[in-house]
DNA sequence: AGTGAAAAACAATGGCG
DNA sequence: CGCCATTGTTTTTCACT
């Protein structure tokens, strides 16, 4: 793992907020010259601390209105279930989201699609078909209050 | 709403894969000029269609080791306390997403934190005290399959 | 709605203290 | 690490279709 020091951080921290500020803005905030937070920019991204630039885009904007948290149990905990559930759940493009629970239920998926009818598609025709699920369990976000999905590192 | 049409879905796509891409390289991809890729983004930036730029750190490199999943149930479902308890969520920086949720947890929570010891502070001192909050279910990711967050749009 | 070229802003490097 | 200068890119605007 690279050094990352009081500078990196805050760097990071402005990055995180709003990548399309220029080095030069990055810098009169932070005390640091422009070329500097370049050199520093290019440093954390070789090093795969900053994983991607991304837009964040309103999921409402492009039509779709449903998120949901589907929890999903598979049949048994045989090494050969899970990786193939793996990979199905890595190649639908539905799932924002997938991951490995404590808990009674083995996977935790966040779900994005268009409407009810789309999330009913989604968990009869992709999951429930696959073998390995034996049952899943799914909840409606009504309301999302936050989704900034910031990192609360101390700078 | 702004009326997004099929080149402004295949912009919205690239950027949200990667928005390091330049306008000269998005309109490559799709068949059109880089000027006209600029005039389309600004519209879409305007019209709140992309929310923002971000930069996606790996919270391994700024120690941040552990990802739950936190379910609350409010002790009374009087406006009042909902109100408090929303405040309370959108201020604290560990909550990554907050969700209103139908089911028998009223709220789920995405936290992010350096470490168990730090979980166990986010729900006894941050959660817990709040006198809306009746009990508290938490779960830990033990393994992240997916975690891009990408919206399913159609192109 | 689109292209292409010019102007302005920016990123990335290298050299020096 | 700051500062400065240079170079190549990129964004943005403008004239034109």
């Amino acid at each position: 793992m690279v050094e990352i020091d009081g500078f990196d951080r805050k760097i990071l921290a402005q990055l995180q907020e709003d990548a399309s500020r220029t080095n030069q803005q990055v810098g009169e905030r932070i005390g640091l010259s422009a070329s500097q937070v370049s050199r520093r920019r290019q440093r954390l991204e070789e090093a795969g601390v900053v994983r991607r630039y991304r837009a964040d885009i309103d999921p409402a904007a492009v039509g779709l209105a449903v998120v949901a948290f589907v929890g999903v149990a598979l049949n048994a905990h045989s090494r050969q279930n899970a990786r193939r559930f793996r990979d199905l759940v890595r190649s639908l493009p539905e799932v924002q989201e997938a991951h490995v629970l404590t808990g009674d239920m083995d996977y935790m998926l966040k779900v994005v699609v268009a409407d009810l009818a789309g999330l009913s598609v989604f968990i009869n025709d992709e999951l429930l078909p696959h073998d390995a699920v034996r049952n899943v369990r799914s909840s409606i976000a009504m309301e999302t209050l936050k989704d900034d999905n910031r990192l609360p590192f101390a700078i």
